[in-house]
DNA sequence: GCCTAAGTTCAATTTTAAATGAAAATTCGG
DNA sequence: CCGAATTTTCATTTAAAATTGAACTTAGGC
């Protein structure tokens, strides 16, 4: 049994018991973490995905922190991270504040909003830089190798905004 | 002028000099280290491939440090590192130990490289963990759902591990 | 419209990763 | 094979990133 201690001004020694974490969650939790971990996704928010990605029913904020024993912080960062790439979905029970949160139905459609902001943006800024580079290049009369250089680098560049967008617009699919 | 102090046994004052970076030069850095960071690459390692893409001949270990201003270990580290991926190679010019250093040829060949080294890994290694996983959750009757999550996820892993192990087998080109 | 539960924010802290540089190891010209 | 030049190693330092949690804001049940 896992607890975790609120304090509100009512009830400042409010208590929650959770399940600890199965072998299963676990080893699911060390995979996220380490996939997230290529992607530069930071632990606590791969940890997360993790929980909802084997739990059967959308959990709660205080069952994420509880379980996962991790801070408030921590967990409110998470989901807003996860929410804001498409990862996550919230549910609203009526009668109750509370929000229930699970991840979304498709993987890749997920997949697709971590590069949509992570990757674009640094390809996009780049494309105008590069070709300023080139001509500055051969107007000051570089070497025909540092120029080949830098022609094939914007050709890398154009071709991974291309399949970028070209991902982006894929039909959702599991 | 930059200048870069030396310490040796015979000569602990001997200082070599060196261009500053040009506008051109420090731009394109700024580049490798944001496409780096995207990879999960460090700084110094971006800095160090960057000036070498950057320069019409191959340059030494002391002109590295000097011009780039980062410590001897930063540039031994990183050159090691570039080269284990085969994203840079050295030339021995005989009646001299130095080693000079340029970028690969091929840039195409070079990410696949990296993609090898930091990525297959860990895809490999999560193969059996995830096969093992779907079994458990089968076996102990987990909810419908988070089978069929297991499941895509395992399909996924197996994806990528496709395509990797293709990008490997690409020919070289630019 | 109060009031409290629910969630967010962010400065401070902890943790992790990267860079440094002196000492050790290696390599090759003489 | 000696000895200095060249490079590597790695304990220490520095810098960056992630996490925490108390104070603050907000939302919605009553």
């Amino acid at each position: 049994m896992i607890t975790l201690s609120i304090k509100t001004p009512k009830n400042p020694m409010k208590k929650l018991h959770f399940a600890p974490l199965s072998a299963q969650e676990k080893e699911l939790i060390k995979f996220f973490v380490k996939m997230a971990a290529i992607l530069g996704v930071q632990r606590s928010v791969a940890e997360i995905y993790a929980l909802l990605y084997s739990s059967p029913e959308a959990l709660e904020f205080d069952v994420i922190q509880g379980r996962l024993g991790i801070s408030k912080g921590s967990v409110s960062q998470g989901l807003r991270f996860l929410k804001g790439n498409g990862m996550v979905e919230s549910i609203k029970v009526k009668g109750s504040r509370r929000e229930r949160w699970k991840p979304s139905p498709s993987l890749a459609a997920s997949l697709v909003g971590l590069l949509r902001n992570q990757v674009l943006p640094s390809l996009e800024e780049s494309k105008p830089l590069l070709q300023k580079l080139v001509k500055e290049a051969s107007d000051q009369n570089f070497s025909v190798e540092v120029i080949d250089r830098l022609t094939r680098l914007q050709r890398w560049n154009s071709r991974a905004l291309e399949l970028s967008t070209f991902l982006l617009l894929l039909p959702r699919c599991n």
